[in-house]
This record gives structure tokens, C-alpha cells and sequence, in this order.
RNA sequence: CGGGACGUAGCACAGCUUGGUAGUGCGCUUGCUUCGGGAGCAAGAGGUCGCAGGUUCAAAUCCUGUCGUCCCGACCA
């Protein structure tokens, strides 16, 4: 490409309504603009890097054998109702009406469609295995788009969709997808970490999260060096690390404690240590008021509390419910005398003469004991910390920030059985298709790299998905003989099948320099004054210092350069 | 959905309190000079002041409504 006739744009200054560095990067090199709150235009230069994550990840995908479908966005409504998701998705769905009031959506994901298309296909036990995937358009109309194109309403997802026989074979065509995630984000050289995950709502057995580490991403990631653990921490568990207390129970009592409200104001009050408190949430679980217990100092883990209950919605409750339930002001639930249920995270149990909160306003109890209130059902209910033991050896955990870029799932046969998606076996006897799902979003992957890979003047994309290989600056368009030599190595470059910019605007040099640090192209190829010797500069991306080239040998040295930063 | 802020040229913003000619910097056009890390001078182009209504002789400015954007929280595959 040559700049001069191209689309091509940068601005100087960060835009406003950006968030993140990538966000701003991006828009400020030209690559993409925002539309509207969370739908983003890709210009050309935006689009070709998306293309070159895209086209990574279609060679590994079609490397395992998948084979690549294009379903609509468009779907009616009934489908989704149907596998029983609407409900699930909720407001997070785009609907719209057709002319003849017939509800549609704009799909958020792909499930049922392809159990539809893979039961056009699969009759029998030989029809499997099969993997089909596409590049698609997903809408989810998130409450709060964020952080340039990580959290977006319309976004481009691969999503692909396994099915087999039987578990064996779904865990064969999930460890191939596993592989070429993999693959596809080492070619791409995102900084990644693979952790469990929880299953939400797409269901299944199994789901293992692919997470680009950077300070913004949305996800905490629970690690251990020592022995590899790790996990979203939604689904990490605690091990509880301390022993049972063998201190003699005392008996309860009440104390005045006017106007503290929280575990720090209560505790500096008292003059105890928050570890001596308990904490009493009052959440709806399906609606339905639940008090959870934890220690002080720990935080409620709401998926786990999810799960010990089986509820599929949990949320915080509003403060009416929590002075209903409590017969007092919000800050002064406890235990004892709630005829809600009651449920306790394993560390509250251990503890003895404990304090919580009275269910009267300005009051609590002190020497509080398991014996003095009932409790439901006890478990590992609460948020892991950073430092806690791991859960997999006796070394500790620690926090990282992560954006989710890919996930698998093994679905199992919830989607086969609602959408009927059977086969025959040798026997003759019918059995649900066992499936798989698989997603990468390529523009997180873009935005993600961008996010790990810049400094004070721009991106420094890796080779693989850079805008260009190369850059050709011409310093002075006014010396005929750079002109020259820029264009025939531009030429030379093309027709040696590297990816090529040619910079022949008629601008100075800083502005030309400084937008290709902008735009992130790895290698710069500068054609000025020492092209009189037959000599040009190649600079590497994010170096100080450029080496002299005599024009003989510069096809041979990017060439190398090219292949040793895609091979690094 | 709750709380807060903001919508004025492609971008970043001033002007609004106290109503009266639409401004600044960057970018853009033309000319001259300059030319290896975001040049200088000069002359220009470009704006229904988010939109709708109201008050007023007169509204970017005051009032009401509405739409949009951003931030914090809730929510989220």
C-alpha cells in the first residue's frame, strides 16, 4: 500500500470518550472509530489486522478439520425460547419486529442454530465426529460497554461447535480445539493464561477460559506459580488453612453499637479484629431472600453461593427486603431469629465467640456461637484472596487481571436433548449427540494485544497481525533519487510477498516517523540522504538505533528479520 | 437500573454565571520559505452551538422536555 492515495488518518491527541490505552491507540491510528456506545467501525487498517487475527485462527480451526458455515444474525425469537435461553439472556437480547409483529433477535451466540444445521447432517454413529464454525457478528446489548473494543454491543466472534457420540469423543474433539487455541494465540504472541471457569449460562460440564493478562482486563485470574493452578475467580475454591478454635464458648450478648454499620466501623467500635466478626448478606436466589455468612474479612462469592443453593440468579437485596427480613436498618442483619434460611461459608463455622449483627438497629451481639442460630446448609461460599493457599498444593495464590479472548466449553447433551439432535447408534438405539463449544473474539484479541504491546508513541504489533511488515519511509520527496529507490523497493518487497507500506506523503520526516510508531509496523525501512551511497536505514519498532544497509542486502536482512520476529 | 457529569468545526476545548457579531489550539486548503523525530509566515475553507418546544425585541447563553455520550455502581458467556 501506498500511503499518498490510501485512507489513511492519524490524530495527535487522545480522544475523550476512550478509557483505555488500546482504545485510544487505535482510534488515534486510524484503525477504528467509535459508532456509538460500544459498536465500532473498523476502517481499512483496523480491518486488515482484525483479518490477520481472523485468518490465524481459520488456519487453525481448519488444520483440526472443522469446516466454516455462516449463519444469520437474524433469528426468531421462538428458537431461543425453545432451548429455554430467552428467559437467560433477558435484556442482554436485541429484539426487534418484523413488518408482521413476529418477534426476532439478533443472535448473542449460536448454539441452537447449529444443532439445527449439524441435525440436517447427523443420523448416525457414523456421522460424527463433525466441527462446524464460523466467523460472525454476535449483539449483546451490555449495560455498560467499556475499554474501547473489549466490552462491545456488536463484535465479531468464532465460534465453533463440536459433536460427537459420547463423552470420549467429545473430550477428543475438545482437547483438538484446546490445541488450536493454543496455536492460534501463540501466533499471535498474546501474553495468555488458561484458567477454569464457570459454566454461566451457556451450561455444560466443563468450561475452561483462554485470558489475556493486562491491568484492565475484567476478569481476575487466581495462579500459582508453584504448581500451575489456575482459575477464574468466580469458581476458584478456598482450603481452609486454619485449625478448628478450641477456645470455650461464652454465652451471647448484646451490645450497643450506635450507627456502626460496617465490619470496619463495628470492629474499630468494639476495638476487636474483623476476623472475629461474621457478616450477614441478605441476597435474592431466584427471588427468594437467603442469608449468607462469612467472615469479616472475606467477601461473598456469589456463583458459589449459586451453586450450593442450585439457584440460577442471585443478586444483592434491595435494602427493603434486607429491613423486612431483618426488622432493621440495613447493617444490622445477623443469624439469630431470621426466619429466612441461613447459610455459612466453611471459615464462619470454625470460629467461637464470634460477633454479628442483632436484627435491631445500633445493635449487635458479642460471643456468638454456632449453637445460638440454624443454619441451612454450610460450604466454600466465599471470594478467594490474594495470598491464600492454593487450593491445588501448599504454595499461595496471586491475582492477575485478565480479558477473556477465548473459551471452550464441553456443552455435554444439554442443547441435543431440547433441540432433538439424535443419532442411531449400532444397536439401533437413539442417543442425544454429545456437543462442544468453542469461542475466540478476534477483537479482543486485537484490542488485547494492543493493551500488552505499546509505548509512549504507539502500538508495537507483533509481526504476525501487524497492519504491515514493513514500513518504506522516503525522507525528502523532493530528491528524485529517494523517490526512485523508495519505489522500487516497495516493488521488490511486493514482489517478494512481504507486507508493504510505502510512505510517499509529502510530509516531513517527524510526521512520517511519528506516524509509523503510531501505526505500530515493526520494521522501518528509512530512504534519505545516504541513498546517494546506496545505502538505507532499517529500524526496529521500539529500538533507539537504526543500522546502515547498502541497498544490495536489504531484501536478504528483512527477509531474516521478518521470519526470525515471526518464528520469536 | 441507581448516582454524577457533559453535548459548541474532523479532534481537544473556551464562551453560558450577567442574553446582543461564533471563538482558540491542532488538523484541512492555497502560496512562499523550510525539510531526518509532529516547521514558520500569510491568506482561506469549515459550525442547524445534540434535538424539540418555551420565555424574550433578541437565546450557544435562561426554562421545560427529549435524545445521545462518558464516569462510578449494579449487571455481564
Amino acid at each position: 500500500m501506498k500511503l499518498n492515495k490510501s485512507y489513511f488518518y492519524t490524530l495527535r491527541e487522545n480522544v475523550k470518550d476512550e478509557d483505555s490505552t488500546s482504545g485510544n491507540l487505535l482510534v488515534r491510528s486510524g484503525m477504528v472509530k467509535k459508532s456509538s456506545s460500544g459498536v465500532y467501525m473498523y476502517l481499512p487498517l483496523g480491518y486488515k489486522v482484525l483479518k490477520k487475527i481472523e485468518n490465524i485462527v481459520r488456519e487453525e480451526m481448519n488444520a483440526t478439520g472443522a469446516q466454516e458455515v455462516l449463519m444469520p444474525s437474524l433469528i426468531p425469537e421462538e428458537v431461543y425460547i425453545a432451548s429455554g435461553r430467552r428467559e437467560g439472556f433477558g435484556s442482554s437480547m436485541f429484539a426487534l419486529k418484523d413488518r408482521f409483529n413476529k418477534p426476532f433477535v439478533l443472535g448473542p451466540t449460536h448454539e441452537e442454530l447449529f444443532a439445527a444445521a449439524a441435525a440436517m447432517h447427523i443420523k448416525s454413529y457414523k456421522d460424527m465426529p463433525i466441527n462446524l464454525y464460523q466467523f460472525q457478528t454476535k449483539f449483546r446489548d451490555e449495560p455498560r460497554p467499556r475499554f474501547g473494543l473489549i466490552r462491545v454491543r456488536e463484535f465479531i466472534m468464532k465460534d465453533a461447535y463440536s459433536f460427537d457420540t459420547d463423552i470420549e469423543g467429545l473430550n477428543k474433539s475438545y482437547q483438538l480445539m484446546f490445541d488450536a487455541y493454543k496455536n492460534s494465540f501463540d501466533r499471535m504472541k498474546i501474553d495468555y493464561k488458561i484458567v477454569t471457569a464457570d459454566t454461566g449460562v451457556m451450561g455444560g460440564m466443563l468450561s475452561e477460559e483462554f485470558q489475556a493478562v493486562t491491568d484492565i482486563g475484567e476478569d481476575i485470574l487466581v495462579l500459582c506459580d508453584n504448581c500451575g493452578y489456575s482459575s477464574n475467580l468466580e469458581v476458584a475454591a478456598c482450603v481452609s488453612k486454619e485449625p478448628m478454635s478450641n477456645v470455650s464458648f461464652e454465652s451471647k450478648e448484646i451490645v450497643f453499637t450506635p450507627k456502626a454499620k460496617t465490619i470496619e466501623e463495628v470492629s474499630g467500635f468494639m476495638g476487636l479484629p474483623v476476623t472475629q466478626f461474621v457478616k450477614t448478606l441478605i441476597y435474592l436466589v431466584d427471588n427468594k431472600p437467603l442469608a449468607v455468612l462469612v467472615r469479616g474479612d472475606h467477601d461473598v462469592n456469589e456463583t458459589k453461593v449459586r451453586k450450593l443453593v442450585g439457584g440460577s440468579s442471585i443478586e444483592l437485596a434491595p435494602a427493603a427486603i434486607v429491613e423486612d427480613a431483618t426488622k432493621a436498618a440495613v447493617g444490622f442483619a445477623g443469624p439469630i431469629g431470621l426466619t429466612i434460611d441461613v447459610i455459612a461459608d466453611n471459615e464462619v463455622v470454625k470460629l467461637r465467640n464470634f460477633i454479628v449483627g442483632a436484627n435491631q438497629t445500633d445493635y449487635h451481639f458479642k460471643n456468638v456461637n454456632l449453637a445460638d442460630f440454624n443454619i441451612k446448609s454450610m460450604g466454600d461460599i466465599r471470594q478467594i484472596k490474594d495470598g491464600d493457599r492454593c487450593p491445588n498444593c501448599t504454595s499461595h495464590v496471586h491475582f492477575k487481571h485478565g480479558i477473556e479472548i477465548g473459551n471452550t466449553f464441553k456443552l455435554g447433551d444439554k442443547y441435543s436433548k431440547v433441540m432433538n439432535l439424535e443419532y442411531l447408534d449400532a444397536n439401533n438405539q437413539l442417543h442425544p449427540v454429545v456437543m462442544g463449544s468453542y469461542g475466540i473474539g478476534p477483537g479482543r484479541c486485537l484490542a488485547a494485544l494492543a493493551e500488552q504491546n505499546h509505548d509512549e508513541y504507539g502500538v508495537k504489533w507483533p509481526m504476525a497481525v501487524a497492519p504491515f511488515e514493513v514500513a518504506i519511509v522516503i525522507i525528502n520527496l523532493k530528491v528524485e533519487k529517494q523517490v526512485q529507490i523508495g519505489n522500487e523497493l516497495y516493488d521488490l518487497f511486493k514482489n517478494a510477498g512481504i507486507d508493504v507500506v510505502l510512505d510517499d506523503r509529502d510530509e516531513r520526516a517527524g510526521v512520517k516517523f511519528n506516524d509509523m510508531d503510531l501505526l505500530g509496523v515493526p520494521l522501518r525501512i528509512t530512504v534519505g540522504k545516504t541513498v546517494e551511497q546506496d545505502i538505507v536505514e532499517l529500524k526496529v519498532r521500539g529500538e533507539k538505533e537504526s543500522k546502515l544497509i547498502p541497498l544490495s542486502d536489504v531484501l536478504v536482512q528483512v527477509k531474516s528479520m521478518i521470519k526470525e520476529q515471526l518464528s520469536k
